[in-house]
RNA sequence: GCCCCCAUCGUCUAGAGGACUAGGAUGUCAGCCUUUCAAGCUGAAGACAGGGGUUCGAAUCCCCUUGGGGGCGCCA
């Protein structure tokens, strides 16, 4: 029995993060240096794709490791045989990949502690929960789920506590005999403490106590031999040497369950970090991955997979999420991912729960997309162009038509979805102009407006040089010289040119379309304006 | 129901007993700029959940209440 402590001991001597919780009492050693590199990792599980609160876990769990000059290890949990959901596991991958985390150890880099996924490890766990059923840290439960549903209702109809009676615990040597020689199958139980106190230190919180009443005997190993999340974490993160174990607050509850089992095993204890969840906009409960989609009273998406699609920049999405809980400062809010692991702290992490701030979010895009130089914003924006106008990338990429307006595009745009609103006029024949009236200025009449638009006609046929400055000048003078308000002239163009009355400024327009496609898409106007009048 | 966690502008946050007339950001509103819309600039409104303590002094420490979140599976 003794061999199969081996695997699990310790790789690294005595952790300098050593704390030994025992029920009753508590004995801690603190303060964990700075200069110590973490290890720590993201382990999610592929019964669903992840979520925005989850990558925000997992960035936190990031920026520790390389604030430390650590490791980030990528795990995955799939002891969930039932609720694999195919497609999960990928979808995971790319989006934190596309976040820009990176691991150091994982399924597809590989590492010292090889495999890093859980349905590959199965021997670990078989071994470790054995060695506990025989130092009498767990046992045996031969209850089928039929008998525990009973057992459930019975509580709840007798208003008593709900949860496993332990009546597998007690069982005498014989009777254990007689259930495996019926051939039922079993599941291994912790056997939990039956008095005293669990507490651990908690990186955010401080100390967390629990009374060991409160807990379960917690299945570890289930019939199918999978083990449970407990156990597994517990074997893995020793195993893996994690120093840090950083996961949501939806652990806590089972924290005392996992810091028995580091006990029993007779293992140093990582430190624990809980994160506060992210609650939805609505502040109604925390981001779930079965909430799918966007969130209510928001267009932005939950899940972190769809963040691209949506237009959104993988530096601005860093920065966001890392701006909820946490604060580089009392002043700063554009940090570059350099800048955050700098100053990264798990200590500084705001232990509250925090909603999901979708306007900010926008806001912190638009200024991600003013930042870029204009080519790397052309380089990043064309697919979505492509996608969004059905115009094929290599022949955006050839038109030299969008260069004068991309720089306008970039500055009003909040995610790069909108772009194509922008400039879908360049990519029709003949653009809608709706109601010809629309052609007609503010405080002008429809005849003074046929002779504003045969004017501009007129005087842009004659033009000598078609470039912002000189057709600006152009048309001011023009103006100038008719008495007419600038806005008088350049509303029938915007109009005339675009079938809009908000578009980026005019003479890009001009520009990108060049002389003669806008000379006939103003005559078409005019003729339009003017079979209006007649008619009226 | 029981246990655990949490509580600063609408929202995200700074604040670890005196530097607080509570700072920043977002959103909102107003003004400037202006060919529309943006961007930019300027300004305004806007918070320490309530009640008890401790202290010379509390947003900061303690207790209670209230409110919110999480957990109580052979799910993670």
């Amino acid at each position: 029995m003794a061999s199969l402590r081996e695997p699990f001991i310790s790789r690294r001597g005595p952790s300098p993060v050593a704390r030994l919780i025992c029920p009753s009492f508590i004995i801690l050693s603190r303060n964990i240096p700075m200069t110590q590199p973490a290890r720590t990792r993201f382990a999610p599980s592929p019964t669903g794709y992840l979520h925005i609160g989850g990558a925000r876990t997992a960035l936190f769990a990031w920026l520790y490791a390389r604030h430390t000059g650590g490791q980030f290890i990528l795990r995955i949990e799939d002891t969930d045989r039932k609720r694999y959901v195919l497609d999960a596991l990928d979808k995971i991958i790319a989006g934190l990949r596309w976040l820009g985390l990176d691991w150091d150890e994982g399924p597809d880099v590989g590492g010292p502690h090889a495999p890093y996924i859980q349905s590959q490890r199965l021997p670990k766990y078989q071994e470790a929960a054995d060695w506990l059923v025989a130092h009498g840290h767990a046992y045996r439960c031969y209850c089928t789920p039929e008998e525990l549903a009973e057992m459930r209702a019975e509580q709840q109809a007798r208003k008593q506590k709900v949860g496993y009676d332990r009546r597998c615990r007690w069982l005498t040597q014989e009777e254990r005999a007689a259930k495996e020689a019926e051939g039922r199958s079993w599941v291994v139980r912790l056997a939990a403490p039956l008095e005293g106190e669990v507490a651990f230190e908690d990186e955010i919180r401080g100390r967390v106590t629990f009374d060991v009443r409160e807990l379960q005997d917690a299945v570890l190993l289930k019939a199918d031999g999978y083990p449970t999340y407990h156990l597994a974490v517990v074997v893995d993160d020793h195993d893996m040497a994690i120093t840090h174990v950083i996961r949501g607050e939806e652990w806590i509850s089972s924290a005392p369950l996992h810091v028995l089992l580091y006990q029993f095993f007779g293992w140093d204890l990582p430190a624990f970090a809980h994160t506060p969840s992210i609650l939805k906009p609505s502040g109604k409960g925390k981001l779930s991955k079965r909430d799918l989609k966007t969130p209510e009273g928001g267009n932005v998406p939950i899940m972190l997979h769809e963040y691209p699609d949506y237009g959104y920049l993988p530096e601005a999405l860093f920065n966001f999420l890392s701006g909820i809980g946490w604060s580089l400062d009392d002043r700063t809010e554009i940090y570059d991912r350099e800048t955050a692991i700098k100053h990264f702290d798990l200590k500084a992490i705001n232990p509250a729960p925090a909603r999901f701030p979708v306007e900010k979010l926008d806001w912190m895009n638009g200024v991600y997309i003013r930042q870029l130089d204009v080519e790397e914003f052309r380089r990043r924006l064309l697919p979505y162009l492509s996608r969004d106008l059905g115009v094929p990338e290599a022949e955006l990429a050839q038109d030299r038509r969008l260069n004068p307006l991309l720089p306008h595009v970039q500055e009003r745009i909040k995610r790069l979805t909108e772009a194509a609103q922008w400039v879908d006029y360049l990519y029709v024949d003949e653009v809608d102009l709706g109601d010809p009236q629309s052609l007609v200025p503010r405080k002008t009449t429809p005849e003074e407006a046929l002779v504003i638009l045969d004017a501009i006609i007129e005087t842009l046929e004659r033009v000598d040089g078609w470039d912002e400055e000189t057709l600006e000048s152009t048309l001011r003078a023009l103006a100038e010289a008719r008495g007419w308000k600038a806005g008088q002239v350049f509303a029938p163009i915007r109009q005339a040119l675009t079938g809009k009355k908000v578009t980026p400024p005019l003479f890009p327009i001009l520009v990108a379309l060049g002389k003669d496609a806008s000379l006939t898409r103003l005559r078409r106007a005019l003729n339009q304006l003017r079979a209006h009048l007649e008619q009226a």
